[in-house]
DNA sequence: ATATCAATTAAGCATTCGCTTAAATATAAT
DNA sequence: ATTATATTTAAGCGAATGCTTAATTGATAT
């Protein structure tokens, strides 16, 4: 068999530059999909297609007005993403402070 | 062609459950591979190609001694998604705080 | 009704991924 | 020298990924 991966897991999800970068631009608030896409050198299907796993994971959420589907960010799946980090974070800042002390002593 | 991707991007590295888990391990400390490998259920080569992907992002650092390898985390690539992630981490902040005003009204 | 516009779904394709088994490398032990 | 141990490299395979073009769906406009 494969693995589980990236319709359900938000890591994976993450995983594509396209799609961290669609995530980035939908920051500065709701966007129909064709606005979306526009910075994007690829084809409006690869976009669809990008939303549609980001939407499965939670990331984003849909609304219909008329034709257009605007998309909006949600971003509460991160946390997932951020509490695990978090875990590393204490390791560099620990190399930070002993990098500080080093200096302190230095000086 | 096809996308950069694994061997490259931090992202794509931690995309990976096993490869996580990996990584959660280390945390407690450099270790050979037949030790990081003995809980999983999994093929040795297999993990030998997991490491070598984190080898290749840097985010664990390889010491030979002897006949055995091992591994210890080097969690400094990390800082790059802990970074992407800040960007976000203050909308579910934001999205706290207004539940924190709720609640206040509330009482 | 029909043509247009926004977006998705379907089908297909090359590439990458995660895994396996088998073979190779390198060090240590007998 | 041979054998055992630790690990990697090689080869191969099925499944998943990211894309494309063509066909649909659904809503608006004429």
């Amino acid at each position: 068999m494969g693995r589980l991966s990236a319709n359900t897991d938000v890591f994976a999800a993450i995983a594509d530059p396209t799609r961290r970068s669609l995530l980035d631009r939908l920051r500065e608030g709701e966007q129909p999909v064709k606005e979306l896409a526009a910075p994007f050198d690829m084809s409006m299907p690869a976009i669809s297609q990008h939303l549609s796993v980001l939407c499965e994971v939670g990331l984003v959420i849909q609304r219909r007005v008329g034709r257009q589907r605007f998309y909006r960010l949600n971003p509460e799946p991160l946390k997932q993403v951020a509490d695990w980090v978090a875990y590393y974070e204490r390791f560099w800042q620990d190399k930070l402070a002993s990098l500080g002390d080093y200096l302190e002593e230095e000086s």
